[in-house]
Parts: C-alpha cells; sequence; structure tokens
DNA sequence: CTAGATGTTAAGGT
DNA sequence: CACCTTAACATCTA
C-alpha cells in the first residue's frame, strides 16, 4: 500500500489517535526494522516521551517526540500502523510495539521486513542524506518539469525515482500516465510541455482524490484505472482489455488505445 | 513449486 | 559525471 496517498492516510489516523499520549513501553519485536538505531536505544528514547507533531515527506512519516527528536517511519512495501484496546487486535507482523498511558495501543506492522524505523535529531538533514526530491504535493509545476524533461530513461521510471519527485511509487505512477494519455514507457524527453502540465495537474488531482478516500479503492472514480490493476482487467474508459509490461522491473498495467502517446 | 507483491539500495553499465 | 537498469532484501500467497 504505502505510496504518498497511503502514507498521508497513516499520518492523520495518527494525529486522531496517537499525539500527546505518554508513550509507557516501547517493544521492538524485530531489530531487522531498525535504521542505524538499537533496539534498547529506540525503546528508551520513546519510553517516557509524547508524540507532539507529526509530518509527511514523500513515502516518510515523521513523529515529533517531547524530547526534540522524529521518529521516522518507512513502510517498505506491506508496512502499516494501527492503534488499539484490546491486545487481541495486535497486527499479525508487529515490529514495533508502543503502549500509551491511557492503556491503548500503536503497533507498527511490516510482513516483509522492508520497513524501517528510526530515531534521528533533524528531519531536513534526514531528507537531505536520504537524496529524496520535493514532495508530489509540494513541488511547483517549474521544479517538476525542470527536473522531469531532461530525463532519458521510461516516463514510469523517472516518476518514481524518489530523488527527483518524492512519493509517487508503482500504482500511482501507472494511474498518473493513464488519466494522462501517456505511455509508460514513452522516453521522458521526448515529451512536450503540455503533457508535463497535464502529467503536473493529473498527480495532484489523483493524490487528492485518493487521499480524500483514504485510499479505499471501492470509493475511487470509475475512470480510474487502479482498481483494475489485475489480470484480465478492462480499460474504464473503453473496455478493451489493459495491457501488462515490466518497467523497471515493476509490473506495469495500461491501456493501449488511451495510452498510444509514445 | 514457482513467481510475484505497493519500496529502497548497492552495484554495475551507459 | 550524471544518469539508467537490475538484483537483492524477507515473507507470504496464488
Amino acid at each position: 500500500m504505502p505510496e504518498l496517498p497511503d502514507v498521508e492516510t497513516f499520518k492523520r489516523y495518527i494525529d486522531s489517535t496517537s499525539l500527546h499520549k505518554t508513550i509507557e513501553k516501547a517493544q521492538v519485536m524485530n531489530k531487522k526494522i531498525l535504521e542505524e538505531i538499537s533496539k534498547n536505544n529506540l525503546e528508551q528514547g520513546l519510553q517516557g516521551t509524547r508524540f507532539v507533531e507529526s509530518d509527511r515527506h514523500g513515502k516518510y512519516l515523521f513523529l515529533k517526540t517531547t524530547e526534540n527528536q522524529w521518529m521516522v517511519v518507512h513502510f517498505g512495501m506491506t508496512g502499516f500502523v494501527k492503534y488499539f484496546k484490546d491486545e487481541s487486535d495486535k497486527p499479525n507482523h508487529t515490529r514495533l510495539l508502543l503502549r500509551f498511558d491511557n492503556n491503548y495501543f500503536f503497533s507498527f506492522a511490516c510482513q516483509r521486513m522492508l520497513g524501517k524505523i528510526g530515531l534521528i535529531q533533524n528531519k531536513e538533514d534526514y531528507i537531505e542524506k536520504k537524496g529524496m526530491g520535493a514532495d508530489a504535493l509540494e513541488v511547483s509545476y517549474d521544479l517538476f518539469e525542470e527536473k522531469l524533461k531532461k530525463r532519458r530513461g521510461m516516463a514510469k521510471s523517472a516518476l518514481m525515482n524518489q530523488s527527483i519527485i518524492s512519493g509517487i511509487g508503482n500504482i500511482y505512477a501507472d494511474e498518473i500516465l493513464f488519466q494522462s494519455g501517456i505511455h509508460p514507457k514513452t522516453k521522458m524527453n521526448q515529451l512536450t510541455e503540455n503533457d508535463f502540465q497535464t502529467m503536473y495537474q493529473k498527480m495532484q488531482e489523483i493524490f487528492d482524490i485518493a487521499i480524500k478516500a483514504k485510499v479505499d479503492t471501492d470509493e475511487f472514480p470509475e475512470t480510474y484505472i487502479i482498481p483494475n490493476r489485475t489480470k484480465d482487467g478492462l480499460c474504464p474508459k473503453g473496455d478493451k482489455k489493459l495491457k501488462k509490461t515490466k518497467v523497471n522491473g515493476r509490473t506495469t498495467y495500461f491501456c493501449p488505445v488511451h495510452q498510444d502517446k509514445k
């Protein structure tokens, strides 16, 4: 799940459930998710503090503690968070478990262990060190076009490159290109000014709609390709079968009729 | 049993 | 040097 809209949805969920509660206990259940910190240092760094503020950059989530540090969360491919009261509701692949002073729990779960959690002093330095580009919801049109138009590789690869623009993943890259009528293998440097304007506008619109729908694909517009990204999926604009290919080593769906720009 | 699944990164190649 | 592509990571399911 976790592309920009998913992470934004987690952020809002955390804002409404988990801020301003003292963390009485922190338990790292699996060390593989730790990013440059020991189990003990993360647990001790969290215990006794409260989360007071949250932020998101691309697919990364930041939670500020009363000690002026940030817990940075990356969800990998299978990560999610859950706030719950009854211990029997604890998710299966919980890797970090917090208990608040109201006896509710906070779980960070990730089945495939591709997620990461760290504790950092400075959010801006971290973003810089990771080489992240501007957040997809904050990037200006001029920067969007300037960064993308020189790229020689395939359009989809460039959209998914986090160092150019942060937040677009495999699923939403397919949606942006479908809504823009651009074939995913088109070379980015062959697109026109008009194409970049369309992609920029569609990117904003799609993320906006996905976030408002809380990422529930049942609530997505009928014209979206995301719910149809399956074997035998049909184009929502014409009933022709979608094509499946690989870009960047990732499964890519597109409509050969509506994405002929190449 | 094998292939593939929303992500990132290191290593190799242009 | 800047950019592009691929494999690997760990686990589970179709």
